[in-house]
DNA sequence: ACAAATGATACTTGTATGGTATCATTATAC
DNA sequence: GTATAATGATACCATACAAGTATCATTTGT
């Protein structure tokens, strides 16, 4: 039961370390060296991102990728969400027929209220306030 | 990102559906005909209830299932460890090396702060509470 | 033209979920 | 005491998803 998965995680790491080199153009052999993940896969991420517009891409020789989007606009549910698909805790059973029994649907309950919770809490998560925390503690 | 997988799921309607027929013997025959789960899948989830301690189990011709526990004390966490093992939102995939930057361990914090919550939410549940719940709502 | 980069895409591998199948063992009924 | 009806133990199978690899096409700077 992750939260998070790897591409996810690799793609933070990843958006973290082109924020750093500001304004310059990054090409994935330095992220390479820098994180330590596999190349073509990271290739892989970078290139994901690139089309959801979160990167900008620049071929050719001196190419690479830079942040189409400030560090503060980069929500963490949405990287989610484009690696993993939307959050869902409560998918049920019993799609074609309906609940045999409300047991079930009093966990339903409890299972969104903490859905909901989770929501609340990860929504306002966005890079720049991850890179923020850092400094505090 | 299941919370509640099949057989955790089964396991729960099987336990409901033993509890009903109070003391009464209940072989899996009559559990497929009720909830409609594949025999041999259901017998597996029983046998390993059973192991658990949580079904008693009789043999032979007219044995099948009863409850080794009262429903009140038969927490939804643990049939979770039962099927799925220990749940954790928040492994690290950084086990070897440390942190390479605290950035990622911001983020840990909320996960683990959800998870907390999640406990807090899960730990009373028992299939006494599910069922109580259904004659309110 | 060549080299250095990304774009597109298809393939491979490992693991967990969901489910089957089979044979052994035990207990009851006749 | 044998047939039958149940569970116990175990091994197997199918599918999906996660994680990672490989290849060729395209673009661009020198």
């Amino acid at each position: 039961m992750k939260l998070i998965t790897r591409d996810t995680d690799y793609a933070l790491r990843a958006i973290c370390s082109i924020a750093k080199s500001k304004n310059k153009i990054v090409p994935v052999s330095e992220l390479v060296k820098e994180l330590k993940i596999p190349r073509p896969f990271l290739r892989k991420i970078l290139q994901l991102l690139s089309k959801k517009k979160i990167f900008r891409s620049y071929k050719g020789s001196g190419g690479g990728f830079t942040l189409a989007v400030p560090v503060n606009k980069i929500y963490l549910l949405d990287l989610i969400k484009i690696f993993q698909g939307p959050i869902k805790l409560n998918e049920c059973f019993l799609k074609r027929k309906t609940c045999p029994n409300t047991k079930r649907c009093a966990l339903k309950k409890k299972i969104n209220k903490i859905e909901k919770y989770m929501f609340k809490e990860l929504r306002p998560v966005t890079v720049a306030s991850l890179l923020a925390k850092d400094k505090e503690g």
